[in-house]
DNA sequence: ACCATATGCTTACGGCGTAAGATTGTCAAT
DNA sequence: ATTGACAATCTTACGCCGTAAGCATATGGT
């Protein structure tokens, strides 16, 4: 009891805040996954009790939304000099690249949270670098959009795939055993495409669906100039 | 008790099948949302115990699975003649209305459960339809997941969206206000965009990047065939 | 030295998914 | 008509969860 006295007054000194809070439980989805992230187990990673979290997070929405802004505040944002192309693409990238790193992200976009300051900035940032290399208010906000929609919407295919293969390696092949091949021809040849060793030269899935976007982004901005 | 025990005689000849199961949950949760639906009040709701639906549902896991086919289930698929293009766009947004109308849905996408029979048959004739009009193997891979990742991308944006709309129809004004519009000048014209009425021929933001899409994948299987 | 305030702790409540096993209704074979 | 197997349902209970309410303590301004 007085060991613990002595702990709590001497570590009292550096008390909790919500930054640590917030930093700790993306730790903790990290490695188990959301639904693996609570208040108890969160408390005790910070070796604390569950109901002290309260003074530093209003509830778990709260804390959820700060975990998403954490997420954001690590993306690239597009540099704002130089072709604007690569710059998109590069940022479009580094965005993909920390979801798949923080795969419960994705899951957070339907809640019905508030955006953060991260998130802010980084809207604010894109559309700006858009806005500067010739697009009209109405083009930066539809690019915005296009863009942003396939690199969420890409990266939430893409991650139960992962999820799954990661438990089970062998899930493609035995799917594909199992599968009708007479009855879904289409779909076995699809899976058939994911299993092939990549070639050389291929962009991959996600960056050939950025470029589409890019390339008619670009062509659209080209015939408005004219 | 007597009249319990006689309506139980009268009606447990026509018992729970799975199916009923699964439409009464996705009822629940389009009604109240995905996180209101409950085995307990999905039990009620269908006039039984918790536990019997565990005869009907391997576990909600399970239960969820099989909602999400439902869902699939709803889309009408491109159809197999006629121009490629309109009947693409055609199946997409088709996709994304049922989406519109199923919000949860879009939080299952995420969840590791292996895809049903609907989606197996929805992937497959899409698929089929792509490769019928011309594009290789690759190519229709390609095509696909930049369709599919644009149509849930763009609709896990506009649902949370959709979602705090319905509950304070003046959010982005008051947001607007609250603002730092010199800090995020380019955000602030973003959200003005948005709330500004659509002009007429303005083909709506999730039309606009499906087109985008579309156009740059008739350009690649043009300039492949020559 | 004192006290407002911030921070943390204790206890408790209702709701969740579901494990284990008893109970009941259905129907084919006798 | 009876029985027995089997499927469907119900009962009870457990260990989780988020968090409301109130108490204890340490800190920092006065």
């Amino acid at each position: 009891m007085s060991s613990q006295t002595d702990r709590a007054a001497i570590e009292a000194r550096i008390p909790l805040s919500r930054d640590q809070v917030l930093r700790a439980a993306a730790e903790l989805a990290d490695d188990g996954g959301l639904e693996s992230l609570t208040m108890r187990k969160l408390a005790q990673e910070l070796g604390v009790e569950a109901m002290s979290l309260y003074h530093h997070v209003r509830n778990k929405q709260d804390l959820l939304g700060g975990m998403l802004d954490i997420v954001y505040a690590e993306i690239e944002p597009p540099a704002s000099e130089g072709e604007w192309r690569s710059a998109m693409r590069h940022s479009a990238i580094s965005f993909h690249r920390v979801l798949l790193s923080h795969p419960w992200a994705c899951n957070l976009f339907m809640s019905p949270i508030g955006p953060g300051p991260a998130r802010l900035r980084y809207m604010n940032t894109v559309l700006g670098r858009l806005r500067s290399t010739g697009f009209s208010a109405d083009m930066t906000h539809h690019a915005y959009h296009a863009l942003d929609s396939h690199i969420v919407g890409f990266t939430l295919w893409l991650l139960p795939f992962l999820a799954l293969a990661k438990q089970q390696p062998d899930l493609a092949e035995r799917f594909l055993q199992e599968l009708p091949a007479d009855e879904l021809p289409h779909l076995t040849e699809h899976i058939h495409v994911h299993l092939a060793p990549e070639r050389p030269g291929d962009v991959g899935e996600f960056e050939f669906g950025l470029d589409l976007i890019l390339d008619g982004l670009e062509r659209l901005r080209d015939a408005a100039s004219t």
